[in-house]
DNA sequence: GGACCGGATGACAACGTTGTCCAGGGGCCC
DNA sequence: GGGCCCCTGGACAACGTTGTCATCCGGTCC
């Protein structure tokens, strides 16, 4: 800028105040640096910039892993929110660790984010307290943190329920319960939601029938429920990784899993799942923190979004 | 870091060279340094940091769409390799959109990433020859870009080549080629490896069998090619959306598609294809860009990483 | 004609950190 | 005991930008 501003003969200042638009720079002036900037192939240096003004047009994405196909929709609905009003996003991957959870958001603080959206792993986040007090903005998604914050989640109940529901409209009074561990919270709320949609039929919760830990033990499970005494005539799968992996198993018993997923519908018979929408999740999320960032007082809001029933076949096959 | 220095009683730089592990301080002066610090929530300023050093420990990503798995996965291979290295990692997704792909690279530049890994969604990178002579690294990934940097692509004709030559091994002789719009490097690089199959083994190349374009409109041009008077016996897809595309007409000629997905194995019957790694992609162009930008000299390299046939049944349908 | 005003521009400090250089004090060697 | 060096710690400038305030000039109003 230095530079620019002895090429175009002017202060240090009036670059400044080209290079941001601000009032009150004669046009033939700016003319001037503009060129210089031009021939001299300048660009502001953004750290500078954070360093003075205090704000970093970033925000930061802790998310589960973006591998997976529900966070990295989540992802880019963030990362469009994000665009458009001018920032962009650090992201990471938390692998379900709380450690590296805390980890990559104080990395993100020091960078001095303006703010976080977080998936959270664990459930403590006192660590957080200070960087709030420090006036960075918070949203957890997908699932509540250990705090008073916003919030953006899904109705995972009501989800389980209506899909369990539907098992049972169509027949089914043994239903297994497929679901990650019961510490992560979308989990137990797909478990609640489960019982509750047996309850309502006056039907027994039999324990034999659930099933709760990580995916790759899914299939496993369904084997071994299939292969007992008195099997269950239908599964509702509590994710989309679990869905997959009942899938993988071969057995095609009356199926529905919560989460939507490319090729369900190609599938034969297809999947009939509960969806939620990741990109309503991020997007939801991303301006809920924008709006804070923007100063928008209020206590602690917690939104929830709905899920939506898709039928595709394997959900209203009867019993045999 | 003023306020832990008076805190402490020591000179600001002293607070300095304990929070950076320098060595030349007291034991005991540190220990008093690093309370002051734990007392009052001290975090190091990364924006100062960087203004003061010229490196940011940050690198910039610039795919297609995160939400697409291939680059979800490059992703998260990128992320964990810049995890290792201490970096972070500002992405972005062009969307196939050679401005949008400029506007990030050239943002990413101005917040002085130290290197950047991109997925060219154009053909004229002279915009990047500046931020080069700059110092900044940077390293074309699943396609070159156009200018002379390091590059890592996989095997695309190869690949198409190898599908289609495992087609025409079952005795198929009218074998369709659905690809991506011409333009993109890959979608040419794949067609080139089926004409050299066809020619190989003496089959004419039919022009009508080859529809290139948008994902989107795979489906329809599969369904007219069927639909025709002499309709292809086999297809082959080249790339992973366009493999469901074709999957969704509800078609099922025989078929082996670029790109593996997700539940290729349990659809009926399982889908043939050829497999690039996406994590594999990911990783080796974050460890060339962190060799460059460690310093190593010599001309842009170019890597081409293999790929590999998978047989599941549906490209070893043998012709009606 | 002088006071005043507003637009254009510039000088300067400050943001928080780190690199450079210097100073003081204690121990060691001759 | 003097000279020297090492260890520790501090003062200061610099990174590139922006906010604050001052200056200057031409024009306007009374």
């Amino acid at each position: 800028m230095k530079d620019v501003a002895a090429a175009a003969g002017v202060a240090l200042k009036t670059v400044s105040r080209v290079v941001n638009d601000e009032p009150g720079v004669n046009p033939a002036t700016a003319e001037r640096v503009v060129a210089a900037i031009a021939q001299l192939g300048y660009r502001r240096n953004e750290s500078a910039r954070v360093l003075r003004r205090g704000r970093t047009a970033t925000i930061g994405l802790v998310i589960e892993d973006v591998a997976d196909p529900f966070y990295s929709g989540m992802s880019r609905a963030v990362e469009d929110v994000a665009l458009r009003h001018g920032s962009l996003v650090l992201s990471g991957s938390s692998g379900e660790d709380p450690l590296r959870e805390r980890e990559l958001v104080l990395t993100f603080c020091a960078r001095r984010v303006d703010g976080l959206i977080i998936v959270p792993a664990g459930t403590d986040h006192d660590y957080l307290l200070p960087e709030l007090d420090a006036g960075i903005a918070a949203v957890f998604a997908d699932r509540p943190g250990g705090l008073e914050a916003d919030t953006v989640i899904c109705d995972n109940a009501g989800g389980a329920h209506a899909g369990v529901a539907h098992l049972i409209r169509h027949g089914h009074r043994r239903i297994a319960f497929l679901g990650d561990s019961a510490s992560i919270f979308t989990a137990s709320e797909r478990l609640r939601g489960y019982r509750r949609a047996l309850a309502e039929a006056g039907l027994p919760a039999n324990e034999s029938l659930i099933a709760m830990g990580p995916a790759d033990r899914a299939g496993a499970a369904l084997c071994a429920m299939l292969a007992a005494a008195d099997p269950p005539t239908a599964v509702f799968t509590g994710n989309g990784r679990i869905t997959v992996a009942a899938l993988r198993t071969g057995h095609r018993p009356a199926l529905v899993g919560f989460d939507d997923f490319e090729l369900a519908d190609v599938l034969t018979p297809g999947v009939t799942v509960v969806a939620q929408a990741p990109d309503g999740l991020g997007r939801t999320a991303a301006e809920m923190l924008f709006r804070r960032m923007s100063g928008e007082p209020g206590p602690a809001e917690r939104i929830q979004l709905p899920t939506r029933l898709i039928p595709r076949g394997s959900g209203e096959i009867p019993p045999p």
